[in-house]
DNA sequence: GCTCCACTATACAGATCGGTATACATTGAG
DNA sequence: CTCAATGTATACCGATCTGTATAGTGGAGC
């Protein structure tokens, strides 16, 4: 698994737990850079201190957040696509996937996205996170392709995944009603026309 | 013209117009929050009382950076619609335009997106704004479609606004190379299906 | 010549930032 | 029983945050 393991070294005790969830629920609501460890302190029932012993720097519990999330993410996705048999269900569970996700923890669209809007520097720690989960979902949807049309797996596998970011931020900015729904309909056409 | 204008009401002088220059650039490159009064008026030659002589407040500036970013856009983009005669033509002149705005302008993808990121409160001054744009976006998508196959017009608009907003997402986070010109060659494959 | 206006320079206020220090309580394992 | 780990509580550090106050400069128009 390459889900950037060798960041997370974090022993989570109970405490640590419960500071990082509201760390991730303050830091993808109001963004990063806008909630202090203070606040996250206090919003965890937790005392600086222990934030501290836990985790060393608000960079690190930053790191631990988009590593987190992006690990619930691939494991979700992984038991969704064990589920479906074909490629072309394979891509469609995808989207599926997304959307379920979407709507009970993205309101505001990829917290990839959105921390990438506050972390430019590629030599941030939480760099790699980011841009490794959009080189894995590139690679997912070419590899499925891949099985289905070969000779233009690269070609719609970009496809896709234009059509699955751009639903992510058309949902996270409330564009039309239901997106990611609309961008499977429109993958499943796509798929419809290829291959076999 | 709908570009927000009633949020506009800054008269920009000289070193008003250097210091909104100068906020831009930061807040595109590092993010909003991460951007202090006293580091912007120091990249402007300017002092912090002029900014808020002329903006009033950080808030302020913010408004007229996305403002002003907002209404160069659509003026850049509407000089490359003019020059375009179908609305084929018109469509992929919408993705042409973009990737050189990109290519120039948005190294790190939709600043609109960004700002979404870190502006989460609706009741901000700033986030008509920027659902105002892809609004915007999606309206001119519907409409260039409209002209072309009138009974799928929904549809098709909203998939060339998926296709678009993920190519600019992919663009920033550079996911593959040149994914804007990829996201106008699917453009022109699905309007080759449709309509006449 | 005088007034307006845009601007500079500097100092400061009050709050919050990330991060540290000291002191003490609780708990489970050897 | 002891010891180490985990935690709480609180006070503090220097730096930086948005925003304000005071004082003064230089040019354009009447």
């Amino acid at each position: 698994m390459s889900t950037a393991e060798g960041l997370r070294r974090i022993v989570l005790t109970p405490a640590a737990r419960r500071a990082l969830e509201a760390a991730g629920r303050l830091f993808y609501e109001r963004g990063i850079h806008a909630v202090g460890v203070d606040l996250i302190a206090a919003e965890a029932g937790v005392t600086k201190k222990t934030l501290y012993d836990r985790f060393g720097s608000k960079e690190q519990i930053v790191v631990e957040y988009l590593a987190g999330r992006d690990e619930r993410w691939r494991t979700f996705l992984a038991e969704r696509l064990d589920a479906e048999r074909s490629p072309r269900e394979r891509v469609l569970a995808v989207f599926d996937a997304s959307r379920a996700w979407a709507l009970e923890n993205s309101p505001k669209g990829c917290s990839m996205v959105n921390a990438h809007a506050e972390i430019s520097d590629p030599a941030h720690p939480a760099y790699p996170i980011i841009t490794g989960q959009k080189q894995w979902m590139l690679d997912l949807f070419t590899g499925l392709c891949a099985d289905i049309e070969p000779g233009r797996a690269d070609r719609l596998g970009r496809t896709l995944m234009l059509l699955h970011e751009g639903a992510l931020v058309a949902h996270g900015l409330n564009v039309f009603a239901d997106p990611i729904a609309h961008a499977r309909d429109e993958a499943r056409a796509l798929l419809a026309a290829a291959g076999e």
